[in-house]
This record gives C-alpha cells, sequence and structure tokens, in this order.
DNA sequence: CTGATAAGTAAGCAA
DNA sequence: TTGCTTACTTATCAG
C-alpha cells in the first residue's frame, strides 16, 4: 500500500489558480455531474489526465472489492466443507448406533421366536420351566439395546 | 497476456556487435551461470538492466504460478464439498432405511412377545389355533422390512 | 537470492 | 461509462 501522489501537482504547470488539488479519496467520491463542474477551464489534455486518474482509482477500488470477494469465497467454501463434515459425522454416529440396536433387536427377536417355537411344539412336556421363561421375556419390554432376552435358561 | 517487446533491442545503443538479443524465455530459464557467461563484455548499467529483466520475467512467472495454485486450490476445496455432500447423502438413505427396518422388526417383535404371552398363560385352552399362529411366526425367518407376523388372528 | 503473495495498473469484457 | 476479472509489475517478506 504506498501512497502514490505523483502527478497531483501538475495541474499547476498552466495556470496554478482555482484547482483545489482534489484528493484522491474526493476524486473517486465525486460523481460524473460534481466533475464535470471541477473540469471547468481545464486544458483538454488536463480533462483528459484527470479523467484518467478518475479511472486508475477506481480501478485500485475495484482490485480491492474483487480480491476481497475471492477471500469471501474461499472462505465460505470453507466453512461449507465443514459444516457437511460435521454432519457426516453425525449421520455415522447414528448409524452406527441404529445398526447396534438393529442387531440386538434381531437377537432378541430370534431368540423369541427359537422359544415360541418350543412352547409351540411341546407345551405339554415342559411344563413350569417354559412358563418361567415366559415370563423373563414378557417383562422386557425396554426397547433399547442392552440385556438380551435369555442371559442362562434355567 | 500481451506480449511484451520493450527494451528488448535497448542494448544496441551501445555497440551491436554480439549480444544475440535474448528472448525472454531464454532468459528467463538460463541459469546463473549461463547469464555471467552473456554478460561478458556489457556495461554495468546493462548488466543491471539485463538482470532487471530476468527478475521481471521470474516474477511474471512466479505470479502466473500463484494464480494456477489459487484455482487449483478452489477446484479442490468444490470437489471435496461435492464429496461430502454425496457421502451426507448416501448416509442419510442408509439411515432411513434402517429406520424403517428398526420400526418394521419392533413391531414384529412385540406381535410376537404379545403372542407368546398369550401362549404362556393359557397354553391348555385355544389349542390348536395358536398352533396355527405359532408355524406362521415360526415359518417367517425373513429379516426384512416387509410382512408383519400378525395379519389377522384368526 | 529465490519464490510467493498482496496491492496496484492496465486491458478487455459485459451490462 | 461502470464494474469486474485477468495478467502483469512492483514491493515486500520468508527461507
Amino acid at each position: 500500500m504506498v501512497t502514490r501522489c505523483v502527478e497531483i501537482f501538475l495541474h499547476f504547470g498552466k495556470a496554478g489558480e482555482n484547482a483545489p488539488a482534489l484528493s484522491d479519496d474526493e476524486l473517486v467520491a465525486m460523481s460524473v455531474r460534481e466533475l464535470n463542474q471541477h473540469l471547468r477551464g481545464l486544458t483538454k489534455e488536463d480533462v483528459v489526465r484527470l479523467k484518467q486518474r478518475r479511472r486508475t482509482l477506481k480501478n485500485r477500488g475495484y482490485a480491492a472489492s474483487c480480491r476481497i470477494k475471492r477471500v469471501t469465497q474461499k472462505e465460505e467454501l470453507e466453512r461449507q466443507k465443514a459444516e457437511l463434515q460435521q454432519e457426516v459425522d453425525k449421520l455415522a454416529r447414528e448409524n452406527a448406533s441404529m445398526r447396534l440396536e438393529l442387531d440386538a433387536l434381531r437377537a432378541k427377536y430370534e431368540a423369541l421366536q427359537c422359544f415360541a417355537r418350543t412352547v409351540a411344539r411341546g407345551p405339554l412336556s415342559p411344563g413350569k420351566a417354559a412358563t418361567a421363561s415366559v415370563i423373563t421375556i414378557v417383562k422386557s419390554t425396554n426397547h433399547t439395546a442392552s440385556s438380551p432376552p435369555f442371559s442362562t435358561p434355567s
């Protein structure tokens, strides 16, 4: 950011009387109407020079916004990327826990199915033992992935 | 990409005899040793000028690599973002289907549990009807989310 | 010194 | 004409 002080005072070469030696900030902020008023009584060459300086100053600003936009977009991309990564992690966790739950439930289901088979095949012979197992199964109404229905068949 | 043809032939100002008027490509590709050989018999001023031109050409190349690197990194970011988005979609699909499977299995499990309860409570009175239901349950060994075990209890 | 990068300049495109 | 973008130059910094 080197300060540019070139040619600002060259306008005094012809007739150094009224030109207020516009600062860069003033010149760049000026509307075209205002600019034209400041252009009264200047050489055609000076007019061109001043307009060119204005254009250059404008370009300086454009270049700056362009760079700002560039880094902003890059940061935005990185933000979105991080966001997606978080979502991936969250979904992966949910996925894993659901898979555990599913496996546990499958095990419980098959155990119960196995029991039901035995009860249906011969509900007459085992008698009391079968009834006790059923009570165990029936009481476990929790849907969590803990405690398989059959620990050790008594 | 405007071709720069300035000052290439200014070296002939002193003694236009041996200088092969190095091209930009030659000059920039030259090693320091080679450069020094081409520097024989040149004005100190010309030496400085030539070295400066070389530096400028090098800088041109550096600026180009810098721009290429910038766009490459941006593309890489966008690629990674797309990849993550795909992964999110895939995990979300898996998630949804597992949730369905889990719900279906829960329903099946509760139905079987309900049946087991009735069988265990009074395996003596219903007799044949209960046995038929058990056969239905026992035969459904598929783990898919289709066909709940009990359609209509006969 | 070499290579990389930020800021500024100029050319060119698009609205 | 204005605003944006690209290529280039220059200044500057790090290794």
